[in-house]
RNA sequence: CGCGGGGUGGAGCAGUCUGGUAGCUCGUCGGGCUCAUAACCCGAAGGUCGCAGGUUCAAAUCCUGCCCCCGCCA
């Protein structure tokens, strides 16, 4: 595929669009748990995303992986008598075997237990030492023995025990390096207002800057206690603790401490996604972290919850199922849709199973796949099976060229629901377009062909625009309409002008695309 | 006062940053079509945009206060 830069890069502060590059993360998912809906979504928006800037022609760095590293997964991994590295090997595998299920993208899948990556860490902390910013402490807490685990004050048994051992925690006092937050409140704060796009929506930005303003504290960043994780290079003894070690994994990915080109190369276009929950380190710890090792502050998209019937769904039965049990409804198209099409990137928004149902068979199965039957039967009785090609001056056109431009400005904005009922409103007007002509009632000739034309050309972009979104889908319209090559392989603007069905193409019509389903 | 999110026709949402005829999907009702996955198209009913003040020629949108729901390491 050409993924060959469009244009210069520019600053990190740039617009989403045409850069020219877009290195696009999800967070890493820590392997004490099955992928579930809520790392489905963020990993289908970053997926979309990345196929929205191939299309524009950006060459994309795609990156997602998995946290392995931590007490918990040490524990874990002895509950079932396995060594950490194969119980993280194990759910790490999950990870992929559910992004390959759901068709997502991603040019590299990245583990915090490689080597790349402890090269990466141990660079970015000398890099974070060498400015002044670490410096060692000591670490005051209620440490339960048992555990060899530090417990916050909320999280204990009648004020003083341990909730896995029953046992009365001690304050304990060990030894840490910190990372020296406080010296960095103004110059996040200038980071921010000298980039009013580098943390959205709006709102989560606001968050990011008033956290920073109550006063940020230093943060412990390694432990002694701990053995599953990443050595600090000047004091062995010391493993680090959770921040360089997970939030590293985006330099890694980029060639941080290995390929100074490649780096440099990517780092100034880098977008990450999170949720909320995670606002805080990715808005505040990780661009400190950068600024204190001369690197640039990234790009941060942040979005809300997914709540089952009004509720975080850890606390339902639905937000916990696999992938592949939605998979199984839905299809994968099916599931990517629904994720991007009514779940809005950035406000927290409601999952049910009944939304899906109805977003499935109103946009997939009534109207885009209905259509797409309707239009090859039309073809195949009236026009031999043979696709005429379009008229110059179908009003389709002008719903076609203002689609996609609506579809762009969205797709920038990270707002793919809008992205998605702009490439709609190309089918529902193709649909009321075949109404007002009626070709089903027309003798075979160059009205008529024009008709057909011009809803195959309609259906030929929608196949393009939609693709982020659901692209096996838009791959098999392609085909059907007699199409060769991939979907994938299309340019816009170039590919979605209207006109570029060259007619003359054998029409299949094929089972249907999104069979309706019984709510 | 821990932090944050939200209250818009029957349901689910957009619109709020950048005030100016309240929009979308589903559902309901009426009509059309019968090419199509009982799908599609047209039309209608239905909302004092949580409450109360304020700013303004004009407020869902800005300001103040209050009420109610909800979430807090994906």
């Amino acid at each position: 595929m050409d993924r060959q830069s469009a244009g210069a890069h520019g600053p990190v502060a740039a617009t989403l669009a045409g850069v020219g590059r877009f290195y696009v993360t999800t967070p890493i998912y820590y392997v004490n748990a099955a992928p579930h809906v809520g790392h489905t979504y963020t990993t289908v928006h970053a997926d979309a995303l990345a196929r929205w800037h191939r299309l524009i022609g950006d060459e994309v760095l795609f990156l997602t992986g998995t946290d392995e590293h931590g007490l918990k997964i040490q524990r874990a991994a002895e509950a079932e008598g396995k060594a950490p590295e194969a119980w993280a090997g194990e759910v790490a595998e999950t990870f992929k075997a559910a992004w390959s299920l759901l068709g997502i993208s991603n040019d590299d899948f990245i583990r915090t237990t490689e080597p790349r990556h402890r090269v990466a860490v141990q660079t970015l902390l000398e890099a974070c030492r060498a400015n002044g910013d670490i410096y060692e402490g000591t670490y005051e807490g209620l440490y339960c023995v048992s555990c060899e685990a530090y417990y916050e004050p909320t999280d204990l048994l009648d004020g003083d025990r341990c909730p896995i051992h029953k046992r009365p925690v001690e304050a304990v006092r060990e030894p840490n390096y910190f990372f020296a937050l406080s010296r960095y409140e103004q110059r996040l704060i200038d980071w921010l207002e000298a980039n009013p796009e580098a943390i959205t929506p709006a709102s989560k930005r606001n968050e990011a800057i008033g956290f920073i303003r109550q006063g940020l504290r230093d943060f412990s960043i390694s432990r002694t206690s701990l053995t599953w994780g990443i050595p600090i290079p000047w004091d062995p003894a010391h493993v680090t603790y959770v921040w360089f070690d997970a939030l590293t994994n985006y330099c890694t990915a980029a060639g941080y401490g290995a390929d100074p080109d490649r780096f440099e190369h990517w780092w100034p276009h880098v977008h990450h996604l999170v949720g909320k929950d995670i606002l805080r380190f990715h808005c505040v710890y990780w661009p400190a972290m950068l600024l204190s090792a001369g690197l640039l502050p990234p790009r941060v998209h942040v979005h809300g919850f997914l709540l089952v019937g009004g509720e975080k769904m850890s606390k339902t039965g639905f937000g916990q199922i696999s992938p592949q049990l939605l998979v199984n409804t839905f299809g994968v198209d099916g599931v990517r849709y629904h994720l991007l099409r009514d779940l809005p990137f950035g406000p927290d928004s409601d999952f049910t199973h009944e939304g899906m149902i109805a977003r499935y068979n109103a946009d997939l199965a009534n109207n885009l796949g209905n259509l797409l039957s309707r239009v090859a039967t039309v073809v195949g009785r009236k026009c031999a099976g043979i696709g005429p090609a379009p008229s110059a001056d179908s009003p389709l056109a002008a719903v076609a060229a203002d689609a996609v431009a609506r579809a762009r400005a969205a797709w920038d904005d990270v707002a793919s629901h809008e992205a998605l009922e702009a490439t709609w409103s190309i089918v529902r007007a193709t649909n009321a377009y075949l109404e007002t002509n009626e070709p089903w009632k027309a003798e075979p000739g160059p009205a008529l062909d024009a008709v057909m034309g011009d809803a195959l050309e309609a259906l030929r972009i929608v196949a393009v625009l939609a693709s982020p979104a659901i692209p096996a889908t838009s791959q098999a319209i392609w085909s059907r309409l007699g199409l060769a090559g991939l979907v994938e392989d299309c340019r816009v603007p170039a590919d979605v002008a209207w006109g570029g069905y060259p007619g003359g193409l054998p029409v299949t019509k094929g089972e249907p695309l999104f069979p309706r389903l019984q709510a």
